[in-house]
DNA sequence: AAAGCTTAGTTTGATGTCAAACTAAATTCT
DNA sequence: AGAATTTAGTTTGACATCAAACTAAGCTTT
């Protein structure tokens, strides 16, 4: 506390942490609720301008990777494994299918269900994201330090899974 | 990698992450951004959840404590402080003052300039906030536990600050 | 001091998200 | 079998957010 964190200190960091201004942060320096949120941001961004890059969303990453992966997947399903509501997936599949990443059918055994497939395109341009992820990773992996990282995906596995 | 992640496994949790069924997360589940992302969501809807209960946004908390901590800060550092747009502040400034919590008025010194400083009322709300905030953060402790905390943080504000 | 540049904040338009209401299909109950 | 309930997905309405265009005030330069 006193730990007023060091952010104030001299940054040039995408969003919100650059001013040479020495903001007092408080409490919230110390905890993990705003510290998981900027570093969520940061990261979000840095990825989201590798992904415009390559002229794709970043949401979408997931979402291709999870079809991928999980092949003839309804979208209840990809909507919970993807951490989203179910109505947030309609555009979104809406938007795959359309530009022919995705396909798309009914199931035969329950007509109300879809099952999602990628196309072969949809195959090609997850290989592409798939590239640009990976570098993104890498970045954050120096970041964070090979000795840390994996505990701290558990840390974050665990939050995910246990918070209340 | 083979981490296939233990999500699939079983649990209840509040967003994403509840359903017997078994996901092949493929590399997600060993990347940084997306449990990153599955984390935030977390923890956020759980905050989210406590102070709805006591009549209060989530997203005001971390306003109010920046202001409290810096009397007379302006839109812009407070937006930067924030991690957040200058341009999501102004509704957000516009509420809290309309609501009685928050003083705005422009500086002699440069009169584009808003100073901020929270009313009597607005303290009171912040110290009710901070109260339902720290239960948060102690059940946050819980799930990450007392010894790899300090570290966890400081790799988030790692990440915060400099990540390309 | 007038012209041009910079800065603080607002407005506007696009996105992404959730939650609740809704539709249609499937299942369960009697 | 018919009624009631549950489930998969969509629609709608609210909100938060960003980015770019804008306005007004201040600063700089000549």
């Amino acid at each position: 506390m006193h730990g007023t964190n060091g952010i104030g200190s001299r940054r040039r960091g995408r969003n919100g942490e650059a001013f040479g201004l020495s903001i007092n942060f408080g409490p919230l320096g110390s905890w993990v609720g705003f510290n998981l949120r900027m570093a969520q941001e940061a990261a979000f961004q840095a990825f989201s301008r590798r992904s415009q890059e390559i002229g794709e969303s970043p949401g979408r990453f997931a979402t291709l990777t999870l079809i991928a992966r999980n092949p003839g997947i309804s979208q209840t399903v990809l909507s919970l494994a993807n951490g989203r509501d179910k109505s947030s997936l309609t555009p979104v599949v809406e938007d795959l299918v359309r530009r022919g990443l995705v396909e798309r059918r009914r199931m035969d055994s329950d007509r109300r269900t879809y099952s999602l497939n990628l196309t072969p395109a949809g195959k090609k341009v997850l290989t592409t994201l798939t590239r640009c992820a990976r570098r993104h990773e890498r970045n954050l992996d120096q970041v964070i330090g090979a000795r840390d990282r994996k505990r701290f995906i558990q840390i974050l596995k665990k939050i995910a899974a246990e918070i209340e």
